[in-house]
DNA sequence: AGATGGTTTGCCCCTAGGTACAGTAGTAAA
DNA sequence: TTTACTACTGTACCTAGGGGCAAACCATCT
């Protein structure tokens, strides 16, 4: 008789957490347990998904677990005081560890000189309590937005990345320098090689990064730096 | 008697000028007589040209009569709290004016929420009294540094939009489909014209933007937007 | 009315880029 | 050793872009 009603159960949680993935996740740490359960309350009822951590300590670790990664934006919703580290400590840490998760941050305290750190340091926004549920959501929201756009400017810069990590040293060279805007015969002169050798690299470059012409070269070749 | 003396004056002051105009412009927006002038003593020492107002209104009038330009790189030192407009509220109105000269606030209170708002709306950087010498100059280096570096890139654009603006209709519209890596032949398709003339446009726009080949083409014509 | 400048076109020639065909050579993995 | 990849080169042909010569139409400014 429990097991119809536990499996329906697990049903609808998974239905909310696909619900859920749509929005994106929220991962809170905070050390007060009630605000923690408040906050995780709210976001599930807003459709995000979440992860709640008593310390920054324990959000590190997890961290470093590597573990499968979330499919969707995600953020960070922090407390600033906290035993042990401390928010901003924790924000230093990951800009060191070169996470670039959006963080919103909440405060008790009405520590300006901590609000200009945070944004400083790049936090999303800095919430001072007591809040509104909306200032929280819309910064959340926020949040979350920058992610998605970072993510599609990120994904364009990647497969850039990976297709010119395939060029040979040569085919590297010459592209770098037709999309410098130099000709084959200069090529050619600077390199010591045959023009015709310089139009083989030239082809087999083009065709690995997948373009057509010049001017999308020039555009790969740029936004790759 | 007493010319020769105050000519001599004059005359340092004139240096004193020469030298701060290398070092830039700041305008210090502060209410309290005591302070502005403790803020234009010291910046003159640390060699920067200054400009004092007692209320926002007062600087925002003299914007409006257009003055001639200092000659080097300017930013704010606002106080947030005064009668009449606020630091804030200034921002807000520049904001609106399109002003983007970099402002560095300074604050009495401890008010974390004016914090937050004033760097979320692009400030500088935003000082709690009391605070070390040491910051505000390192704020206002910052600050000048920042316009430093629009500048140039402003300037960059800036010599873009001008060569862009001096071509025809036609050749704008060529200079877009070439830069986005149409053929000769499929652009006079497209425009119901022989390709001969179209080759013709493309010469002329080419020379007019000063550009030698499609690839600083698509640059210029990105950067443009 | 003449000058100026944008738009249009055709013919012809040269240069640069793209590509197929054909072959040499060194190096590293299987 | 064979296989595979990279680098290198030549000949040859086609296409695309650059540009001279010549000329026409239309609008605007002087």
């Amino acid at each position: 008789m429990q097991r119809p009603a536990q499996r329906r159960v697990v049903t609808v949680h998974d239905q909310e957490n696909a619900a859920r993935h749509a929005r994106g996740l929220v991962t809170i740490v905070d050390d007060d347990d009630a605000i923690r359960e408040a906050l995780v309350s709210l976001l599930h009822l807003e459709g995000y998904a979440t992860e709640a951590y008593a310390s920054a300590a324990s959000y590190l670790e997890k961290l470093e677990r590597a573990e499968p990664e979330f499919p969707g934006p995600h953020c960070l919703l922090l407390d600033v005081k906290m035993p042990g580290l401390t928010g901003l400590e924790l924000q230093r840490h990951l800009i060191e560890l070169c996470e670039s998760t959006p963080i919103v941050f909440m405060s008790g305290g009405s520590g300006a000189p901590e609000a200009v750190q945070a944004l400083k340091n790049g936090a999303s926004d800095f919430l001072v309590k007591p809040f509104e549920e909306q200032a929280l959501l819309g910064a959340i929201g926020e949040a979350l937005q920058k992610v998605r756009r970072e993510q599609a400017s990120e994904a364009q810069k990647d497969i850039a990345a990976t297709r010119i990590s395939r060029l040979s040293a040569r085919e590297l060279q010459i592209a770098k320098m037709v999309s410098s805007g130099a000709l084959n015969r200069d090529i050619a002169e600077q390199l010591g090689i045959a023009v015709r050798t310089v139009k083989l690299h030239r082809m087999h470059m083009m065709s690995k990064l997948q373009v057509s012409n010049v001017i999308e070269l020039a555009r790969i070749m740029d936004s790759h730096g």
